[in-house]
DNA sequence: CGCGATTTTGAGCCATGTCAATCGGAGTGG
DNA sequence: CCACTCCGATTGACATGGCTCAAAATCGCG
């Protein structure tokens, strides 16, 4: 299960995607890359176990996966997405948190040494405080969580955690201006974004009809960037 | 400005709360103390930087905020409140964040030494690690404020936020099981919860007629706490 | 071909939003 | 002391977005 990483291209893009959210120089992602080497992965509908320790921080190098909770009446909030470059962190594992962390595709992620990066020494620091600025990156998508559920429409809703994929999916190249795939049920997004499902369904034959984009079996075509840009930021 | 703050009532409450969030032993909270004297204060209305340091930690000794975003067609939504015994800290100051940092009433804080906290030793170090418990905190209320606001109804949500700050403000000893005091409008509450101010009025009277509680010029008297606990729970 | 999962569609309803008007309290100035 | 204003809370009438229920269509898969 343990072998050197480096040579992967999901893995390469994966850490270049970290490198650009941490802000690291390519040196410091170069002094990173021989340093991940002990490979994970999860099958589809795995659950998965975030580490406690602060210093053990595995980088997502393909897959999806998702954080939600079960409530008691059997409905599911949806509270984010870890994509390709993200971190699997001990933030998703608060001690008391009834938060569960699940792959919805076969995932691949390899751990980050962050602790020797955290000691190595002042040129390691800042690659200690690059996966810290990950992780903050990972917190301000809350806040667009709350932002999109409190204040927008369904219809923005929509539009809005579409284009998020997007967004992310194009940093780590698994996405264009125009297209991407995300192996998401409308009851994903429904869970996501407080709707219904029947509710998901008619917003995105609106999306269809009204030639912004379509959405079938995971694969969505962008076909008015700009329309969706605007839809998904509230002005209509 | 600078003085030592060991001497103060509210000071004394805000330790001993943060000491109960971050698990500290009293021995820890006893080495704390005498370290904190920066004092700082804030007018009802002013806007709070938030420290970009990460080592930077203030304890809010009395006095209540908020975090807001302000949209571009002037609606606001309220992320989360501090209250007494809380920590402002830099997750409240991402750079590109458009979020601001509001004192809702007079606002009193003093300085944490978090750095030295961090490198005076082994014993510190849980120090530290402490204080990290209690920003962990402030996050998972994140999840709870998109959870409200995604599955719960709108009398839910006023039930749910109104016992969040009923339980947090029972920790500082400012607030019995049957009432508190709030500084917030209608409109604070609309703003967080993702509904109309006119209809936070409705659920009000609503929950002013079944005899659960009343709300008056932010006095909140808890008539039937065990029927309030359900309702904020989601069960009828 | 048949079955389960997912998506789509229609009909009707209800929670919540919008608009407009009123009311009460706290200042404020005359 | 009164008149005025401003702000927050309240109320009513009405509109509507999104939910529920039920049923059909579609797709993947054994």
């Amino acid at each position: 299960m343990s072998r050197t990483a480096g040579s992967c291209q999901a893995f390469e893009r994966a850490l270049a995607s970290l490198g650009a959210a941490a802000r690291l120089q390519a040196q410091d992602v170069d002094r990173l890359r021989p340093l991940c080497h002990q490979v994970e992965t999860w099958p589809a509908g795995a659950m998965v176990e975030a580490p406690h320790r602060r210093d053990r921080v595995r980088l997502i190098t393909s897959g999806w996966m998702y954080e939600a909770r079960l409530l008691p009446d059997g409905r599911r909030q949806i509270f984010g997405y870890l994509l390709p470059g993200d971190l699997i962190c001990s933030r998703h594992a608060y001690r008391a948190s009834p938060n569960i962390l699940l792959a919805l595709t076969r995932v691949e992620a390899v751990e980050v040494p962050a602790a020797k990066a955290a000691t190595f020494g002042e040129r390691d620091r800042f690659v200690w405080e690059g996966l810290t600025r990950s992780i903050e990156r990972q917190e301000e998508r809350s806040y667009e969580a709350l932002l999109r559920v409190a204040k927008y429409s369904a219809l923005e809703r929509v539009a809005n955690l579409l284009l998020e994929f997007r967004d992310r999916l194009m940093r780590v190249g698994l996405a264009t201006q125009e297209s991407f795939w995300a192996p998401l049920t409308q009851e994903h997004l429904a869970d996501t974004l407080g709707l219904s499902v029947i509710h998901v369904s008619r917003v995105l034959k609106q999306l269809r009809n009204s030639g912004i984009l379509t959405m079938a079996f995971g694969e969505v075509t962008v076909l008015q960037p700009e329309a969706l840009r605007r839809l998904a930021a509230g002005e209509h």
